[in-house]
RNA sequence: GCCGGGAUGGCGAAAUCGGUAGACGCACGAGACUUAAAAUCUUGUGGGGGAAACCCCAUGCGGGUUCGAGUCCCGCUCCCGGCACCA
């Protein structure tokens, strides 16, 4: 073996020139070569599953959000692999959707030829920020390997009576010829041509989520997730607690029925409408009753000379979107039906009106209307002059005050018979008990969540596994008949008839019934891409299995998710049904575990100067524009330094510099550092610190403080006129690995040259620097003195001084002794913080 | 309207079991090196007063609790994100 020559020696050879581009080229490949980034999921000790939320590979390349989110990611999983663990970090894309499709048909070209090229630009993006990706195992929901598997999952809820089909309501665009998604609708106009949307009515799958609603909920009290993200999800399950009441069921009754029984045509016009509210208290404040135009029991209730006019209203409903008829601020309108019900709680009669206010899918599509005590009501009612009661009344307040808006505080029943003076949460309890007992109430929860509407009359998704058969009725394909492949069309185009363009393919969707071997006909609808990632994470451990979906094995292995990282825009829906799915394949005894992620966190938003970026304003950022410029090293250390992970950050072109400037810096001293003599102590001191420092803030996705102190750290080793000691150096390699990996690769090379044994390991397998806290205890500590709160001296004590030490020193103080004049009333002592004196 | 999150120097931001406000970085000023520029290095930088020592003011606005408040409480304003006639 040749003398080792020191760092120090090659430095004075050569400059020590950070050539950024080629460091990171040699590195990508040589992390290619040896396979680095693809764990041995079988053997690998101590799994750490870190997963992000796969990218939709849009033709514009990677997104500056998507580069953020990933970077984040990235550094967590390389900061848990230093500390030991084997980490796995893969990557897929969510390629199927209207969002493809509709860009396919733009520019013309087919989605089967658009999208790998879209992914072999990622792919390369990708490999240019040098995440730790383990690309052997990447997937696709576009690969009939893939979807296979999604359709299988429908199959699943199909057996278990999760899957059914009903007719619901959607946006179509006359003009357009398609069905819309909510998002498509821009103030009730298609937001391509700007006609006005109407309503359809189309049989559609859909998943019976809200049989989870509960569980869906409960669960939220447990696992680790972002707070912002377990209150945008129970918000949307939106559990209320409530009563349903009936109003016009007979008290003598016929005999027949129980509560909510809809009464036979005969009994006109007295059938019983059962309506869903939260506020049993204020029943006897219900003046009138109001039903979606589309409830069934219209029909009935409807007499004679308001038929025409209530006619009119329903068709002038059913012709508008379903968008703007949930716009708050819009007029209340509505009609009469000629009917009245009995108020049960007052025996009154209240007539029965039809209002687009009250909407069908939720609760029994019908209200009681209380305007004392609502706002809507309140409105309605002032509208239409229908009678305002008041009957809840603040502390202090006259029963009798008259209400100049709906009062909806707390306070106790007032007009409300034998239940006045209690308060509106025993009243609650109480009147509800009280109908219950005469059967015209029950106590219910109602969910705002609603099934979940799998079915999509496109082209660019995975066919739902289903066969329609004359004779059998609808059958699903049996599991070995999977893929059902997605025909090759020429033209996907959505058109007029309101189905799938798969249904232009004869070719394809006639077929033999698989139950009784008759004439049958493929389902044409394909499913929601949201199903597709409501799984995706089962998938990514398994990606070589073709005969299962996931490993038994490998997912008891590696599932849950240890840290799933992602953007708050999936907070309600993807998470949601990942979380569903997950439970539902749990029931069916296939998951061990019935949440998917152990723990969630979600990423900021990242602006440019203070603006949103959009193409219109011409702000967005390419990535590979400032990764060409700057290095991925840098580029990745200067979007996790720009602001608190959790909360985003203003990219600025102008903050890049300082970043380069650390880099830059930590490649000369590292490079020159030598490993003659002894480091210095408090060098050594400021390095345990900044250990502890950067472990915690980094655990923690405090990633801009983690860069702050690694610079400050910096600083001191720059400090004076001294050449660092490597022992001073090699430390602060390891924590700057996750966050510029390949710099950290090539100086850790290139500071083991000419040594055997470590020469071969990498820095991203060369551990976690561990902070000693004797090493990191500072000597000397500084005492802030106040004099009645204000600050008046700073004291340099030793690290081991009492209290009395502290304020002997402190009324010692030349400076404190001019605001303290005699004895002082109170002295506070904050151990190695402050001396406070009170005079 | 409801639910989250936020407001701190010229700018991005630190600091929240209440305890030295402005770490780190940008930008800017001064200096060193250079024929010069760039790069690099040193140094200064919240506002006001003062020759200085120091003093006063300052964390969106108005109150309060406390020896002490960016942090806690009450009442507002504005910004960002999400949901939105859910009874």
């Amino acid at each position: 073996m040749t003398t080792p020559s020191t760092s120090r020696d090659r430095a004075a050879d050569e400059p020590a020139v950070y050539d950024a581009s080629s460091i990171e080229q040699k590195w990508q490949s040589r992390w290619q070569e040896e396979g680095t980034n693809s764990p041995d999921l079988e053997h690998g000790e101590s799994p750490y599953y870190q997963l992000m939320m796969f990218p939709y590979p849009s033709a514009e390349g990677l997104h500056i959000g998507n580069l953020y989110a990933f970077t984040g990611n990235d550094i967590q999983g390389r900061f848990r692999r230093q500390q030991g663990h084997t980490v796995f970090e893969p990557i897929g894309f969510d390629a199927f959707g209207i969002h493809s499709e509709n860009f396919a048909l733009k520019v013309g070209v087919h989605p089967l030829e658009l999208i790998p090229r879209n992914i072999a630009n990622f792919r390369r993006q990708l490999s240019a920020a040098g995440l730790m990706v383990d690309w052997s195992r990447e997937l696709s929901t576009t690969d009939p390997a893939y979807y296979k598997w999604t359709q299988w999952i429908f199959l699943k809820l199909y057996e278990r009576g999760l899957a059914y089909k009903k007719g619901a309501a959607v946006n179509w665009c006359p003009s357009c010829k398609t069905v819309l998604a909510n998002e498509q609708v821009i103030a009730g106009a298609c937001e391509r041509c700007g006609t006005p949307v109407e309503q359809r009515f189309l049989d559609q799958w859909f998943f019976r989520i809200t049989d989870y609603a509960e569980r869906l909920l409960k669960n939220l009290d447990w696992i680790d997730w972002s707070d912002s993200t377990k209150t945008a999800q129970r918000n949307w399950i939106g559990r209320s607690e409530g009563a349903e009441i009936v109003f016009g069921k007979r008290e003598t009754g016929n005999g027949k029925g129980e509560s909510g029984d809809p009464f036979p045509v005969s009994h006109l016009p007295f059938p019983a409408v059962p309506v869903f509210t939260t506020r049993p208290d204020t029943v006897f404040g219900a003046t009138y009753l109001v039903l979606a135009p589309e409830h069934p029991l219209v029909e009935q209730l409807t007499t004679a000379e308001q038929r025409a006019e209530v006619d009119a209203y329903r068709e002038r409903t059913a012709r508008q979107d379903l968008v703007s008829r949930k716009i708050t601020e819009k007029e209340k309108t509505g009609v009469f039906t000629g009917a009245t019900a009995t108020n049960p709680a007052t025996g009154e009669q209240v007539p029965v009106w039809i209002a687009d206010y009250v909407l069908m899918e939720y609760g029994t599509g019908a209200i009681m209307a209380v305007p004392g005590h609502d706002a809507r009501d309140f409105e309605f009612a002032t509208a239409f002059g229908l009678p305002i009661v008041r009957v809840v009344a603040a502390d202090g307040e006259s029963p009798e005050a008259p209400l100049g808006e709906a009062y909806t505080g707390g306070g106790r029943l007032v007009n409300s018979g034998e239940f006045s003076g209690m308060t509106v949460a025993d009243g609650k309890r109480a009147i509800t008990e009280w109908l219950a007992r005469r059967g015209a109430a029950d106590a219910r929860i109602n969910f705002r969540l609603h099934d979940w509407c799998i079915s999509r009359q496109r082209y660019w998704g995975p066919p739902i596994p289903v066969i329609y058969c004359d004779a059998c009725g609808t059958v699903p394909v049996p599991e070995q008949d999977l893929p059902v492949e997605l025909p090759y069309l020429e033209n996907f185009k959505p058109d007029d008839t309101g189905v799938s363009p798969l249904a232009r393919d004869e070719s394809w969707y006639r077929v033999l019934c698989p139950r009784c071997g008759g004439l049958g006909r493929r389902e044409t609808d394909v499913s929601d891409t949201f199903l597709d990632s409501a799984w995706y994470f089962l998938r990514y451990p398994s990606v070589r299995r073709g005969d299962v979906p996931f490993d038994d094995t490998l997912t008891r292995r590696w599932l849950p998710v240890d840290w799933y990282i992602g953007g708050n825009e999936h907070a309600v829906l993807h998470l949601l049904y990942a979380r569903f799915i997950t439970m539902v394949l749990h029931d069916a005894g296939l998951l061990p575990f019935e949440e998917p992620f152990r723990k969630f966190r979600a990423h900021g938003m990242i602006i440019r100067d203070g603006a949103k970026m959009s193409k219109t304003k011409g702000n967005v950022v390419n990535p590979d524009v400032y990764i060409e410029q700057w290095g991925a090293d840098t580029f990745r250390t200067y979007l996790m330094f720009l602001g608190p992970y959790e909360e985003g950050g203003d990219f600025r072109d102008s903050g890049i510099s300082g970043v380069r400037r650390f880099l830059e810096r930590l490649w000369r001293t590292a490079l020159e550092a030598t490993a003659g003599g002894e480091p210095d102590e408090a060098v050594m001191r400021k390095l345990h610190q900044t250990i502890r420092k950067v472990t915690e803030d980094t655990a923690a996705l405090g990633y801009n403080t983690a860069i702050a102190a690694m610079m400050e750290y910096m600083n001191t080793l720059r400090a004076g006129e001294r050449t660092a000691h490597r022992d001073e150096v090699e430390p602060l390699v390891q924590l700057v690995a996750p966050y510029a990996p390949h710099m950290a690769e090539e100086l850790w090379e290139r500071m083991h040259e000419g040594l055997s044994g470590v020469t071969r390991q990498r820095v991203l397998d060369s551990g976690w620097p561990v902070a000693d806290s004797a090493l990191a205890a500072e000597e000397m500590i500084e005492i802030a003195v106040q004099v009645n709160g204000k600050l008046r001296a700073r004291l340099h004590l030793p690290a081991g001084s009492t209290q009395a030490d502290a304020e002997r020193a402190a009324l010692a103080d030349a400076q404190v002794a001019k605001f303290v004049t005699g004895t002082p009333k109170k002295v506070i002592y904050v151990p190695g913080r402050l001396v406070s004196i009170v005079v």
